[in-house]
DNA sequence: AACAATCTCAACCGCACCTAG
DNA sequence: GCTAGGTGCGGTTGAGATTGT
């Protein structure tokens, strides 16, 4: 059978959901010669994955999706699909992509590798002011226009800049009242940046507050901002 | 307006791993 | 234990879009 590559058309894309709604998905090769596709398994598995399913999420990476993958990056390297899972929506392609043309770039332009503690050190302490600063105008906007009243976690929305592992000189003290979903990233990016061994909780706790990380396109991030671009 | 340079991202490729026979 | 087929992952490519000159 003659398989066809390249761009899908409106119509393979039809096929594709239509047969896995009725179907489910799994069993690519078998799916794609039952649904009718000119396609292999492995395009239709891609296709679905990276661009039908319901839960896909497009457009911008939020900041603090792109300090999560920062830490995340760090700690696994390259290990995309890993770092996927804790960013409810995104594909490993779409993070991949993400850290090829943007990251990197960053990472060229200061001429030092994207793995050294240098890159770490010089991209991570000045974006978390940074970030801790749009997250709270993000919630002091949230607060003008009636929104739910958010809640601040413990010594993530006090005075203990000495925590997540940066020098109390470049944290400054977050500005409380921080919405849930900034909290908990707060607590998550801790346990992280901290390690394990050097001072950090490690992937168990890590995972734990992760699992309470609100990510959804609705806040407290707005307008997609890119940390890399606001420098 | 035209062209070049750069960026973005969907899609493909090759490899590794897993499982059933 | 070996093999073949299916699946998942990370790396790479290339077309189209965007930006700069």
């Amino acid at each position: 059978m003659d398989l066809r590559r390249g761009p899908w058309t409106l119509d393979e894309d039809l096929t594709l959901v239509n047969y896995i709604s009725t179907n489910g998905e799994g069993r690519w090769n078998a799916l794609a010669r039952c649904a009718g596709l000119k396609r292999t398994g492995k395009s239709c598995r891609l296709r679905w994955l990276n661009y039908l399913r319901p839960d896909v999420r497009r457009g911008n990476i939020t900041p603090e999706e792109q300090l999560l993958i920062l830490e995340l990056h760090r700690r696994w390297g390259n290990r995309w699909s890993k770092i996927a899972r804790h960013l409810p929506g995104r594909t490993d392609n779409e993070i991949k992509n993400y850290w090829r043309t943007r990251v990197q770039k960053h990472a060229r332009q200061l001429r030092c590798d994207v793995n050294s503690e240098q890159f770490r050190h010089v991209m991570v302490q000045p974006w978390t002011p940074r970030l801790t600063e749009r997250i709270g105008g993000a919630v002091a906007a949230a607060a003008g226009t009636g929104a739910p009243s958010a809640v601040g976690i413990g010594r993530f929305g006090t005075d203990d800049s000495s925590t997540a592992g940066f020098p109390s000189n470049s944290l400054p003290r977050l500005p409380p009242p921080l919405s849930p979903s900034a909290a908990v990233f707060e607590q998550a990016k801790f346990c992280v940046v901290g390690g394990g061994a050097d001072g950090g909780c490690g992937d168990e706790c890590f995972n734990q507050v992760l699992a309470g990380c609100d990510l959804s396109p609705e806040g407290p991030w707005e307008d997609g901002g890119d940390i890399w671009l606001s420098h």
